[in-house]
RNA sequence: GGGCACGUAGCUCAGUUCGGACAGAGCGUCUGGCUUCUAACCAGAAGCGCGGGGGUUCGAAUCCCCCCGUGCCCGCCA
């Protein structure tokens, strides 16, 4: 309702405005702070001022008084408070809320048509995932859980990188060593920490080896990766028996965040198509196209970067880049928009990929990113090649032991309506283990480095996910054993408490519209956050199934609660996070 | 050296796009609350003037300039 209510705002306020004879290009639209009844506001009075030569107040008055709020719906009425004009909403803002919250689907919004292509994760099959790209994989599931609740058809693809050096590394590693050959056992039952010890070994052997056993091993890395390039079918298939395999174990770790793909895109295949040799031809014809040092470089200082971009190696290969380029242009043809969501260290990557796109005539306003900072150690970087750093796999599991232990402590600490058997206990702990490691990173700004500390990123009582849960389970406890009323009378709930739940249930549907569009999911962790800090004073406030509680103000309550159990199910929904019925 | 990010209570972070109502939360500290729909909860207290300095403005955490600190990038790697 609050998305209606702001159009009307802004009619009334453009029509005021000219009725005044003002200009109306900043309408100065925003939402009053706490403690005030407004629901909107503006503070183009402020502006307006110097203009009239009049004091804001006095324009905020002027402002008001033009306004004629029986011709809107929503606005019952405008009124200057201080230099502030401010809008109340009518009963029947609050009676449609109260309708439409009770929508098992209420915050989507309504189909756009659009096609979105939401790119992310594309780690390196190199080995295990480890959290520093955590972020990747949860932040990107949040975005397109987002985009597709603002109505967006949207198809995610892991991108990937299979043609790279080191998958060939990997390839010759895990073809040239045996078993005996490797100092450790696998970390985990899953293929990609067995694979991941030839990797490790490979890389080893390349920096600790006498130099003549390296330039052999560097011939055949080297011939792989010729063989790649011309599209040899033997080749392709010995890189894709490793490749596959770990990239098999890396879904089934992303599997348990959950983040799911429609589509793993391989960059092998715009090589085998033709795609890249094409593409390179046709960047060479460009006039920014030189030959240095017999390579094939892009000369993009019109974009502003002084670096050259080369797309050709001087023995004719292709690089990352110039494929990705083919990539790109095989999603424009695909889709309508294209979001990356990538690693503050491909930023400089990334911008070269635009303007070459640019230069070959794409339109490149269909391609947005979003970029995060790594996830660090206190005592450094992670890296798979190296070994260092933390499994995601063990993260998940620390918090599941956890959740587990607070869930069980629970069970003893007090008596529960509810029956909780083993499976329950599991199914909770795994709910809320999970939940709070992706709410502990999506509700940040990804662009703020995080430095990875085990008891901060499973602190559950903090601002958290299982925070937000519990709100949901007490809001399905009370219905859980209740009729959910038809007919719900919203100007019955009066306190405090209701107003606010009520007022914050409105805003919803504008919170995914916002963050939509700024491609910001931790907007939509904030306000779940918020948005449980209501639920809970009403909570504690407002008995809905007492005794001594009206019929008719029951009715209404549960109302309120089902529309709040909704909110709270689906703003977790949009960031990927589970809503359980219990707790 | 150059480019890009980030710097808000003791700690972890919202707020910065599009400048406006007293700068907000959680944790921690202190106080009170479970015979009442789940206390992973609620209510209250103390605590920051937004890295530093200039500027623009009626008004700056928010915009501009300089400086400091931290991170990332500056490969014929990905």
């Amino acid at each position: 309702m609050f998305l209606a209510l702001r159009a009307e705002v802004e009619s009334a306020l453009t029509g005021a405005l000219e009725t005044l004879d003002l200009p109306t290009d900043d309408l100065g639209i925003e939402e009053p702070p706490e403690g005030v009844d407004a629901v909107v506001a503006s503070s183009v009075a402020f502006r307006l001022a110097g203009e009239l030569g009049a004091p804001p107040a006095e324009v905020a008055a002027r402002i008001a008084d033009a306004v004629d709020a029986d011709e809107y719906e929503y606005v019952r009425e405008v009124r200057a408070q201080g230099p502030y004009v401010n809008v109340l909403p009518t009963p029947s803002y609050y009676a449609d809320t109260l309708d439409a919250g009770r929508d098992d689907d209420y915050g989507e919004l309504p189909a756009t048509g659009e096609d979105v292509l939401v790119e992310h994760t594309s780690a390196n099959p190199t080995g295990p995932v480890h959290v520093g790209r955590a972020r990747n994989p949860i932040v990107g599931d949040a975005v397109a859980r987002l985009l597709d609740y603002a109505g967006h058809d949207v198809t995610t693809e892991y991108y990937v990188n299979d043609a790279g050096r080191q998958m060939a590394v990997f390839t010759w590693a895990y073809e040239t060593f045996d078993e005996d050959d490797l100092d450790s056992e696998p970390e985990r039952g899953r293929v990609e920490y067995d694979l991941v010890r030839y990797y490790r070994k490979g890389n080893a052997y390349l920096e600790e080896a006498h130099p003549d056993a390296v330039e052999a091993a560097e011939d055949e890395i080297q011939s792989i990766l010729q063989g790649l390039e011309e599209g040899d079918e033997e080749t392709y298939e010995r890189v894709q028996r490793v490749v596959d395999q770990v990239l098999g174990g890396m879904r089934e770790c992303l599997l348990r965040l959950p983040a799911e793909f429609d589509e793993f895109v391989k960059e092998t295949s715009f090589m085998r198509d033709g795609g890249t040799k094409e593409l390179a031809e046709r960047l060479q014809e460009t006039d920014e196209a030189v030959i240095e040092d017999g390579a094939w470089q892009l000369d993009l200082s019109e974009w502003g970067y002084e670096k050259k971009l080369v797309f050709l190696r001087s023995d004719g290969t292709s690089l990352y880049t110039t494929r990705d380029l083919a990539h790109h242009e095989w999603k424009f043809d695909a889709y309508d928009r294209s979001v990356t969501v990538l690693g503050e260290d491909h930023k400089l990557q990334a911008g070269q990929l635009q303007a070459a796109l640019e230069l070959l005539g794409n339109d490149t306003d269909q391609l947005e990113n979003v970029i995060y900072s790594y996830v660090n150690l206190p005592e450094g970087k992670m890296s798979t090649r190296r070994g260092t750093g933390i499994d995601l796999d063990d993260l998940l599991d620390e918090a599941i032991q956890r959740a587990r232990e607070e869930v069980e402590k629970r069970l003893d600490d007090r008596i529960r309506e509810d029956d909780i058997d083993a499976d329950d206990v599991e199914r909770i702990a795994e709910q809320v283990g999970v939940g709070a490691v992706r709410y502990d990173i999506v509700s940040k700004q990804p662009q703020k480095a995080i430095t990875f500390e085990w008891d901060e990123a499973l602190d559950f009582e903090a601002q958290s996910a299982p925070y937000i849960q519990y709100a949901h389970a007490r809001s399905c406890g009370i219905l859980d054993d209740t009729e959910t009323p038809d007919e719900a009378d919203a100007s019955l709930l009066e306190a405090d408490a209701e107003i606010e739940l009520l007022r914050e249930t409105a805003r919803f549907p504008g919170v995914v519209d916002a963050a939509a569009t700024d491609l910001e999911p931790h907007q939509i962790a904030t306000f779940a956050r918020e948005y449980a800090d209501a639920f809970n004073t009403f909570y504690r406030e407002c008995p809905v199934l007492a005794d001594d509680v009206d019929p008719a103000v029951r009715r209404a309550r549960l109302a309120l609660v089902a529309s709040a159990r909704n909110t709270l199910a689906n703003a977790l929904d949009v960031l990927g996070i589970e809503a359980p019925r219990s707790m």
